[in-house]
RNA sequence: GGAGAGAUGGGUGAGUGGCUGAAACCAACAGUUUGCUAAACUGUCGUACUCGUAAGGGUACCGGGGGUUCGAAUCCCCCUCUCUCCGCCA
């Protein structure tokens, strides 16, 4: 959410920004809000001018009720309670704008930072940057969904009969593999100074709101209504909301977090290939990284995050790009974005395994997470985070890539961990 | 799941209707002094919104929401959470 103080002082900035990002009535909503906020005031102040007003005769009943002088107290009463009508009017009135402003600045997105390029599609993003060879496969290479048919590591039919689709069963040498690459993920970003944080994988209300997974984006969580409870879509979600309404040290600054978690996606409305085999799924694991930093510093720890997520890649010997997302492409939540795709050589398609955003301070004024500047005044941090890694798409381009006549070959540091060389 | 107790500022904790935005102590910060890795003393020390060029005002907040009252941290109702005991259980 942006800050309404923000918008009031820089209104064409904002209005031009949000063009970026091709917000649509960007002019007239920032006009409708700044002639709400005004009118808010305007009641605020009316508003609290009766509130003293009461309060001061409020206490001068009391004097004359000790005092004993029933009259003056009665007379008093009668005073006040004519004030009380016209404030519970105004009163209304105030919760009305409020409401009002809070609902038009939730369908705002945020800013984008000025390096975000224009563009209206995925098509538009910017390749920042390419990595690795694309492998040349030999004749009998097959898409990762056969290959784990074939050597019975993944196994989606016994997913469907238990769950459905989307919550496949990792088997045998996959299963172990899957175990591999999250302690492979978790000491990576533990050796880059992210500590690691076990969060639950369901979370209540307020944190999805905080967080802005509610109220627009309910239908992509799984829920559970007998308890108020929302299955998290992320780990992002319970990790940012350790921060919820606190005050941080700026001394501790940046705090650097990383958790492995189950993440469940309800993903109404994908189909085709987007979702065959382990590109899309219902249920998947990741590693989140997540960063609180002062406003001064969020960029430079933003390439930290995307140095940690290219060591990964690097290390794991997949061929990968990173896109600057474009205005269009960018989420509504994000000011910078840089996503990171693995290329599927039997697929012959990019895979996105990995999003870095900084949230510069529109998830911190939600999450009211704030820090004392050096002025000693309280002041709002910004977030950052990413994925480090999704494993599902990564372990599909492992097995396309890396696939020979004589089984899978297992990316060398990834050895110790899986104690196997080859799937076969 | 059953019975009981509780939720106050960074922490401990006082406060049962007006003098309480909140005592006291601790922590923290600034300063003074003492010559010694520290003590003593003095001062500062919640958040948000809002009015004002500023100095300085105003309003709201004592787990969350609602109510009673001229007036609520304090009384009433609902919810959440914590603790103790019992039950059940990985």
């Amino acid at each position: 959410m942006l800050e309404i103080n923000k918008i009031r002082l820089n209104k064409e900035n904002v209005i031009e920004l949000l063009k970026v990002k091709n917000f649509k009535y960007a002019e007239e909503k920032i006009n409708t809000l700044l002639i709400l906020d005004e009118k808010k005031r305007q009641v605020q102040k009316e508003l609290e001018d009766i509130k003293a007003d009461l309060n001061i005769k409020s206490k001068v009943i009391g004097k004359f009720m000790k005092e004993g002088s029933k009259l003056e107290a009665e007379n008093a009463k009668i005073e006040v309670a004519n004030l009380k009508d016209s404030s519970k009017e105004l009163e209304v009135q105030m919760v009305e704008k409020e409401k009002e402003i809070e609902d038009l600045l939730l369908s705002i997105p945020n800013l984008p930072h000025y390096s975000v390029p224009k563009g209206k599609t995925a098509e538009d993003n910017i390749i920042e940057s390419n990595f690795g060879e694309i492998p040349k496969l030999y004749d009998g290479a097959t898409p990762h969904w056969e290959l784990c048919t074939k050597y019975d590591i993944v196994d989606f039919e016994l997913g469907n009969k238990i769950t459905g689709a989307g919550f496949p069963v990792y088997k045998g040498k996959g299963a172990k593999l899957q175990r591999a690459l999250i302690n492979f993920f978790l000491d990576e970003a533990e050796k880059n100074g992210f500590s690691e944080v076990q969060p639950p994988l369901m979370v209540n209300e307020a944190s999805a709101l905080a967080t802005g997974q509610l109220p627009d984006k309910e239908g992509q969580m799984y829920s559970i209504p007998l308890d108020g409870f929302y299955m998290i879509p992320t780990a992002e979600v319970p990790i940012t909301n350790i921060f919820r309404d606190v005050i941080v040290q700026e001394k501790d600054f940046p705090i650097c977090k990383s958790a492995y978690s189950q993440c469940f996606r309800r993903e109404a409305g994908s189909y085709g290939k987007d979702v065959r085999g382990l590109n899309r799924l219902h249920q998947f694991d990741k590693v989140e990284i997540v960063c609180i930093d002062h406003p001064e510093h969020s960029y430079k720890q933003l390439e930290i995050m995307k140095q940690h997520v290219e060591s990964l890649l690097k290390k794991l010997e997949l061929p990968y790009r990173v896109l600057r997302l474009c205005g269009g492409d960018i989420s509504f939540t994000a000011a910078l974005t840089f996503d990171f795709e693995t290329y599927s050589a039997a697929q012959e398609r990019w895979l996105e395994v990995s999003s870095v955003s900084n949230f510069e301070t529109f998830q911190s004024n939600r999450l009211k997470l704030r820090f004392k500047n050096q002025e000693g005044k309280t002041q709002l941090a910004h977030t950052l985070n990413g994925s480090a890694l999704a494993l599902p798409r990564i372990l599909a381009s492992l097995l396309e890539n890396n696939q020979t006549p004589e089984g899978i070959k297992i990316p060398e540091v990834l050895v110790p961990y899986t104690g196997f060389r080859l799937i076969n």
